[in-house]
DNA sequence: TGCCTGAATAAATTCTTTATTGTTCACAAA
DNA sequence: TTTGTGAACAATAAAGAATTTATTCAGGCA
């Protein structure tokens, strides 16, 4: 295989090619979108989209790896942001995971079969995400110690366990279990519940 | 539709056709087992299933049923179970909540196909049951309140956000997430999390 | 009359064939 | 050499034909 280089002229196309499959991808869903069209959009044969990718697979990956990292920095964002006490953190923090899940399906339904595709094939990339939540997580619980909020012993472990008891708000399986008022209300309380387990008394 | 009657004969039919379903079900699914074979199993015509069911699908909807009735035994049986504390209910209600669906689903994995089937065609007895195990692990956090145990505003709705808080457990879609030594992890951390969360301070 | 069946039919499933799509490669333009 | 393409090939999906299955019903047998 030729492999482009990476320079950032071979960064650009790449960049490009993203942005079009993204469209493709929200409008009609992975399967039914094909190199040939990505390839037109880019104004570019359909054989040219190897230069810059292994294959059709492969620019999912690049997508979702784009999605996640956007998602992570949203995380970071929480973290970093000034005059927040533990617990508003904490709620923040789930609350972006919540959020950003329910956008992301909110309009784009079909975005689905990218995840589905992903978990099935590439479960690498959802499990080093996983890795940065619970950890950007575990930092968050680790703040609370420090202030004297909570008091967790394993901030990593408890990190785990809030996620767990979070995962019906950030897993696109459970969208549609109930309604974005019921949501609310069921959030509500679990972070009450939550909070109440870690504090410190 | 000539509809059998309420006699102590049919029930008894109608019985030996769940067992042979059942068998039948869980070996071969939902989709891939007929009328006919099920009726040979019963030493009668396909035919005359339809003198006991409506059709195939209500055959589904009384296993499903049947089997629910069973998980609701189980958790009453929990509920009535002598000399616990209400934490200790508490998490032997969660666990006979984990181990009915792990057990369900370990050696029988093509059940999934008619839980599938119901929770499409027939939510009512989804709800219906979650309904049941909500009100039922409400009465647990109640007796906990009484106790002194536990601090309860709504012990309907505290049993809402525990269900949900271990959702994960119950649900047949997460059972490849985890292996069983990492449910068994989690689930001793959720429980302290929960209970911590609960208690009386 | 009550209880059950085999044959008939319509709906769903599987199998087969055809069309589309993903991927490679030899080669052309710059 | 670098950047790209159209044509060829293999894999996948779509469409259509053949088969199986769910369901009904007219009638047989106690």
């Amino acid at each position: 295989m030729i492999k482009a280089g990476h320079s950032s002229l071979a960064e650009e196309v790449r960049e490009r090619v993203l942005i079009a499959t993204r469209a493709r991808f929200g409008q009609y869903g992975y399967n039914k979108t094909t190199m040939a069209e990505i390839a037109k959009d880019c104004d570019m044969s359909a054989a040219n989209l190897y230069r810059f990718f292994e294959d059709k697979q492969a620019i999912g990956a690049a997508l979702a790896c784009q999605t996640l990292a956007e998602k992570e920095r949203r995380l970071r964002d929480v973290i970093v942001q000034p005059g927040l006490s533990a617990t508003q953190r904490l709620e923040a923090f789930v609350r972006a995971l919540f959020r950003f899940t329910y956008e992301q399906f909110h309009d784009k339904p079909r975005i689905g079969e990218l995840v589905e595709m992903i978990s099935r094939e590439r479960a690498d990339i959802i499990g080093q995400h996983k890795e940065v939540t619970r950890s950007l997580l575990a930092t968050v619980l680790a703040q609370g110690n420090a202030s004297g909020e909570f008091d967790v012993r394993d901030p990593s472990a408890s990190a785990e366990t809030v996620i767990v008891a979070t995962t019906i708000f950030c897993v696109p399986y459970f969208l549609h279990w109930y309604t974005r008022e019921q949501f609310e209300q069921l959030f509500k309380q679990m972070m009450e519940l939550i909070v109440r387990g870690l504090e410190k008394r």
